[in-house]
DNA sequence: ACCTGAACACCGTTCAAGT
DNA sequence: ACCTGAACACCGTTCAAGT
């Protein structure tokens, strides 16, 4: 298919450093890759990276973006095909959350660690808490429903992230399965729902 | 009170490298630091580490340990004092160990980096998830004063330790305050207490 | 027994120079 | 406009040598 063997200018040598470090990611073991190895793999000189990112930084942060689109990506394929919002329905998404980082465990603790997040404070908005805003557009309408407590919708939803969020990464880290048992994952997305949907006899 | 100036041989070298890691820990950005600014602020060669670490990784693994055991600390001091396990003990708990995080972010993330636990697996039920001991003990006591749903201590536990973990660090990276607002923290906490209570008409 | 100094392989980053 | 090669400062780690 690629026809043109190697020239001197690569094309389109950006997309071809993410492309490379999100394959060490999802080979590697841990999220710490070398810049010199990234740039060997797309076969250039480990310096021509720095005509496409100011600094490594810059690419982490990259790389997190695309990891938080995917995220929402997938929650939001879980959410669809599904009429409305419903406790099956959260408890899809709760799955997806988790087995986005269980699929892709480098790539998720890259997205949340501080050296992605040092440059991701521009236009953090609109990406970075996805996961957030799904969270609260389905716990309002869940609370339209009458099926979720009543209360802030953004107050709910932040709970409901640093519960998949700390579950995603106990179970990343397997730090829950030896003591909890294989339920572990199933038990807490129980729990989380249990918090949020209304009480039977208010 | 420290008479003797600068001897060749350092007394309890190993203690004062883990202390300097310590202080740059609580006043550094990031947890990452380098193994030779230890060494110059233990005042010593960049080598002689070596004598008491194999490497860099066991000095974090053993960082690492010194922190799980403060967490317990702090988890038994907010439970103390306390006749038994009520919804107020559970919910001082709970603060105890966003606290903690708060108050030690560079600890509480290096506490579970990948690079502190590659070495963790020796010994690590005796310290590393000290929290999830903790909170199985206090279920299992809520559950026989009824006031905690029936069900497995160790899944409650699980899904009350993955809450308080992600809540730890988004509150860390101040990722929940921006857009969920100031009591994000003491909301999350009342979301997993309501998941954790029995159902008032059960 | 404990620490130092030189050395090695490696990394992120810069910059003059090539195509 | 895009990439290379040499160079710099730095790091983790090793090892022979000092006290």
């Amino acid at each position: 298919m690629n026809d043109e063997p190697k020239r001197y200018h690569h094309g389109d040598l950006r997309r071809a450093l993410l492309d490379a470090a999100l394959d060490v990611l999802a080979e590697g073991q841990g999220w710490k890759f070398t810049l010199r190895e990234i740039a060997r793999r797309a076969g250039v000189s480990h310096t021509a990276a720095y005509k496409h990112f100011p600094d490594k930084a810059a690419l982490l942060s990259e790389l997190a973006a695309i990891g938080f689109e995917r995220l929402r990506t997938d929650l939001d394929a879980a959410l669809s095909n599904r009429s409305q919002a419903s406790a099956d329905s959260f408890v899809a998404m709760a799955r997806a959350y988790v087995g986005f980082g269980l699929s892709n465990p480098n790539l998720y603790r890259l997205m949340f660690s501080a050296d992605a997040r040092q440059r991701a404070n521009v236009r953090r908005d609109d990406r970075g808490e996805a996961a957030l805003d799904i969270l609260i557009e389905f716990i309002e309408m869940g609370q339209r429903s009458g099926w979720l407590r009543e209360g802030d919708a953004r107050e709910f939803a932040g709970a409901g992230w640093a519960h998949l969020h700390g579950l995603t990464l106990l179970m990343i880290d397997d730090l829950l399965a030896p003591k909890v048992g294989p339920n572990a994952c199933e038990a807490a997305i129980a729990v989380l729902l249990e918090g949020l949907i209304a009480s039977p006899q208010k």
